[in-house]
DNA sequence: AATGAATGAGAGTTCATTCAT
DNA sequence: AATGAATGAACTCTCATTCAT
């Protein structure tokens, strides 16, 4: 699972799968890449989806530990999300590449992307139950738990992935503060909020 | 430019588009689902790309008129922003196919997808418009304008597509007030959010 | 369904088919002697499996027609089955290939040979009902009529695919008289048939 | 030559041989199915095809010895005709994944095969001196030997190869009676075989 | 303005064979 | 004597594009 050929070509396939996406990037090219034959990938995986496969796996799961592994669960929800959010963006900063692939290729009916999204959901999941540890000590403004996660999982990531592609050499964590605060305490500054009614309050028990 | 033709195969286009992404959908397939021969649809458009190109680009359009004639610029940023979330949502709602085709192909370094970047951050560019101003009447705290447009846009995005393929009869527009508050009011509560310091409040002037 | 290239890839089929079988021949080379791109064949069958299939299924109905039209269902039993034999040793003499393919291709599980063996089972059935007829008639000696038509197929065929490696330049029909008397009259000549009781007469009613 | 390794090499080969044919059956399976490693079957054989070869020399030559060591040359060619067809289908019944092999693979123009069928002729040439031996004492009907025999082998062959695809379960023995008569006899019976003027008699010097 | 048969470069995959251990 | 990871040539099949009609 981890000889030195599979590692090679586990990183062409990474590099490949995320300057072309899944179709465009071909076992060839992943091949050339690692510097193995064509066939020795077929040794290793049984296909290309399920090298894809593979390499999302271990992805995500590598997302979920580098992420929640460093959540502390006796501090407050609050600075819970605040660790997510630097620590997402620190992983989406090492790994750039596979970032692009997760948020790219894992919209669609295929096996593969509904295999995908599972993954994903498992991450998001993490947040929704921080979420809901907020809300329940009234910590957070009540909001529907499971779009609050996608709500902040989008920012980071759509703020991420701009900016890897609009400048490539900025360090994501730069992002941080400002996704804090946004996320945290929104947009609209202290001396306003009280006076506009334009948000309703939601009923503590709707959901 | 609208022939009876030509919007069926447009239409065709955006559903195999959507259902299979840009590599999968073959020109065969949009032949057929348009009722016409593989052949007319070189006739209209030059290749593949350009197909993708136009639906792009009056996708993209349509996204930016939808929204943002919506938008009253003599209301208060807040309630812009609002306008905003809740027409993108509508939008994202009617055109689901498009929505899908917006977040997973605008990603990578051909042609196509460079191009449809730049539609996108047009689009974004008006969030961050609305931004600016609010920030300069004090009305939002101080934040980057350009992280924060697009942490709003991918806020409601994300939102939308995991809900597009986990609950696809939701009706998205029940998302507007959970999204709503979270990006104007954050997710922290009031009482608990003069306390915490953990969000420092950013210089005005570092941008 | 007959168009030019339609016909020049059947003929290429065949020819490749018979050459090599039908793993062995490849649709670079079936489509290089039929001097059409590789796509073309694409274009008129879905796969190699059916061009074979299309291919074994107007063999066997020509191979059908082709004896059983001769066949005169007013003469007597006798006379139909060396009709059989002399028109099947004609087709097999004019249509070499196909004779090879059927007797290489049909025997195995894959379904492609299944397929074959039913078309082929289907022809020997007719075999069969003249059997079964000169039985009735007492023409014929009791024979289990199943077996009686799949040893006269056997002695035809094995006969000709002998003579098709062995005297590629000989005319099959030649056999015909051989191939008659063997089957119709057996092997022992009539003096010594009375004394011989080493063939068990069977019972009119075992079956 | 007989190490238990080269034999359970050699029973998977015949096993997959006959299963899916000499060109699908992989050298992977083999393996796997002897228990062995690849490497191992190539210490043992050049190649595929030389381990094809063996068994295809090794299966001929227990047909050979199987069924005409049962032959008394003592005995009229009657008998011995009647002892060939019971002990070629005792040993078809015995080995049926042979006979399979034998019938499919030993039709074409490669090396393989045409070294198959000098096997297989050499086989039939057995018969065919026995064929001889009854015409020289006019115990046989006057017949081209080479056809004769062919046809015989034929015979008992398709209906052997018939009977193993569509009634795997049955004892290949019972065909016995059946072929015996129908070889021997002729399908005609005595009562009407005089009569008809069909068969010509063959002239006794053709040859 | 519209067609669809024809194309061929290029994709994913298989597998007999080799060879260092 | 035996292994199995590695190879790459060769295979089937796909599909955007062309062009004569």
């Amino acid at each position: 699972m981890a000889s030195a050929k599979t590692q090679s070509i586990f990183k062409a396939a990474i590099d490949l799968f995320s300057e072309r996406g899944f179709e465009k990037a071909t076992m060839d090219e992943i091949a050339s890449r690692a510097h193995v034959a064509k066939g020795t990938i077929y040794y290793h995986f049984k296909s290309k989806e399920e090298l894809f496969s593979f390499l999302v796996q271990e992805g995500t799961k590598l997302l979920h530990e580098s992420v929640l592994s460093k959540v502390n669960p006796r501090k407050t929800p609050t600075e819970q999300i605040e660790t997510i959010i630097r620590e997402q963006l620190r992983f989406f900063d090492h790994y750039r590449d596979f970032c692009v692939i997760l948020l790219r290729e894992a919209w669609g009916d295929d096996v593969r992307q509904r295999e995908f999204r599972r993954m994903l959901v498992h991450y998001v999941h993490a947040i929704e139950q921080i979420m809901r540890a907020g809300i329940e000590s009234e910590e957070f403004l009540y909001t529907k738990a499971e779009t609050g996660a996608w709500s902040i999982f989008g920012s980071i990531s759509m703020a991420a992935l701009h900016h890897i592609f609009s400048e490539p050499d900025m360090d994501l964590l730069l992002l941080a503060p400002d996704l804090t605060r946004m996320i945290l305490k929104g947009m609209v500054s202290q001396i306003t909020k009280d006076a506009e009614s334009l948000v309703d309050e939601a009923p503590r028990k709707a959901q």
